[in-house]
DNA sequence: ATAGAATTTTTACGCGCGTAAAAAGGGAGG
DNA sequence: CCTCCCTTTTTACGCGCGTAAAAATTCTAT
């Protein structure tokens, strides 16, 4: 970056200064590539000297669909979505569109809301992941005929594609490590907010029956997002009543996990697979503070990158195309077991 | 809300559809108290019957400013972080404005990015926290001579305003308490990533001197913002070598608590104020996650909703003052004291 | 050198809305 | 019923850029 002096405020002026004509610095914009080599060079010279940025909003306004790349996430405040989130922006970026977040922070209204703000910028598509049971499906629908949507996480019947984990494998794979170090594990479900709470029951019940065990399945009467509150409270409560069928428990992700593990410590059950344990816990996500528990959490770790990666790339691939798909394409991504100490 | 029928694209549509002219629609749709009520009520039926959302990029476009307010924080992934924006936005949200959210991911060159980008949306004002010591000042007065700007949490230079937390009266509160119920504590230190670092250590030493006591400092060598991360490795170094000078430790976040706690389990150490203890730890932020640490950390509440208002509000005054501020505005909120059973 | 193709410039219009100014309409008080 | 004041409508221009069409220029190949 040279030492920018001059500030230009629109195209024109540009224009103006470095001889070349509006339309043709339009077309750059728009497409580097479209102009002739000497034109580029000229351009991009005059570009280090003068400081310009293009109005957006200008720029915006007559396109048919902007470079806008809307993400809608549930729950910002969980690191899992955060983690995300941070993969798919910086694919977006490095593909020269932007990325506009939105959290429904757990709320149908929100959203909605951000799915209504978010048309209102005529984006060039959309990355979500769905709140699950409590969406709107309607205004979902809506959105989805008007914008090409990958949804990931969280597999409701919405939009051209779905990349989300693959939880019979994974949970498959936990079940299996569990089984063959001890004693078959029950399944401490999460609040069913969504249609992961329920595939990885399923996941967990078809991996049981497939060893020729009985499934042990655990409910939570508990709602909502906050799923350590969830873990330790019902954690605290079916440890005080010995309700949990076996001594091994896996949780329908780690957040649950973390928190059982904390209700597992304050009942003075010490946690983990070695002499002198008297439960074993086992979580699934690879969730950011897995690594961070007492003791540390064994898991299967989701594929974050991957999943991030994937459905950009499948958001582009239809963006691109500008064909709407005749079938939806569901991506599904392996889990990889992290053993840890806690089971 | 109606069964909205008619799709509606333009206000001039708008217009002719419910008899209302079009600057008229306008000046509603900028103030709608800014007409007579009979027009305000006309207009409101109409809006229910038609379905119509002003296109937001020509809105923006002639307005000097917009109704954007940009946010940008160092680490979205930081829960810290990821509770306050979900705080501002709601205030944001609630008094009419756009947020637009900005995460620098650690990173410098992401920061000044997002700055960029920010300035091109010609926001009303922006919120920014930012990364700290490896901030390009220069960048962030530019964009600070240029957009009213309020920072938060981390006490850079800059903006017109600050507010974050009054480091020296909730460090002062805990290590009264370690103070009162037990060994006075050592500190261990967070990468000093930002002035919070320095002035919670200086918080610290003057809290232990005024008790005429010798403050002891553990410094760590690790950088970067995987605090958990540098929380073990070092826990666990120190732990090893005994270098902990004593018995109690005061870390200078609660993500490096949560490490420092993890590392102490690692090593068979019992950490809490009970019998059998080895070691007591506590932390400053009550983290979402520190809740769930085994044992539950000690530590002192930030004021998060406190800090999400009050920026919110001094941003508001600020932009709709219309005025510079002669001098700079700083609000230190109070922390409260967390007593759980880690220390 | 020159025709033909490709690119750039010129010229001009439109996007949806903000907004200013002048004209027209409506309500309160006399 | 009329004046005065306030609100709404009419009319008109501009924002910064996309983009189409025609004219002018540059490049490529013969």
């Amino acid at each position: 970056m040279g030492n920018k002096r001059v500030k230009i405020r629109t195209m024109e002026e540009l224009s103006g200064a470095i001889g070349v004509s509006r339309p043709t610095l339009s077309k750059y914009f728009h497409d580097s590539q479209s102009v002739r080599d000497t034109m580029r060079i000229r351009i991009e010279e005059g570009l280090e000297q003068y400081d310009y940025s293009p109005n957006i909003f200008a720029m915006n306004q007559n396109r048919r669909l902007t470079k806008n790349i809307g993400i809608v996430v549930p729950y910002l405040a969980d690191p899992f979505f955060a983690e995300i989130v941070r993969n798919i922006e910086r694919w977006c970026i490095e593909k020269g569109y932007w990325p506009i977040l939105f959290s429904s922070h757990g709320e149908k209204k929100l959203e909605n809301k951000a799915l209504a703000t978010l048309m209102t910028l005529k984006p060039a598509g959309a990355l979500i992941a769905p709140l699950g049971r409590i969406s709107d499906m309607d205004a979902i629908q809506r959105f989805t005929d008007e914008v090409p949507t990958v949804a990931f996480d969280s597999n409701l019947a919405v939009g051209e594609a779905f990349v989300g984990s693959d939880n019979f494998q994974s949970i498959g794979l936990i079940v299996d490590y569990l089984c063959e170090t001890g004693e078959p594990p029950c399944f401490l479900e999460m609040p069913p907010v969504n249609p992961n709470a329920l595939t990885r029951r399923k996941a967990y019940v078809q991996a049981m029956e497939h060893r020729g065990l009985t499934p042990e399945i655990v409910h939570v009467g508990k709602q909502g997002w906050e799923f350590e509150r969830v873990g330790l409270s019902e954690g605290k409560r079916l440890i005080a009543e010995r309700k949990f069928p076996t001594n091994t428990v896996l949780c329908s992700n780690d957040r649950i996990a973390i928190g059982l593990i904390a209700a597992a410590y304050e009942q003075g059950l010490r946690v983990g697979r070695g002499h002198g344990c008297a439960i074993r816990i086992a979580g699934h996500d690879d969730h950011p503070g897995s690594r961070y528990t007492s003791p540390p959490l064994t898991t299967v770790k989701q594929d974050y990158q991957g999943i991030a990666k994937r459905s950009v790339e499948t958001l582009f691939d239809l963006v691109e195309s500008g064909a709407k798909l005749t079938s939806r394409n569901e991506t599904l991504l392996s889990g990889t077991l992290v053993e840890r100490d806690s089971a």
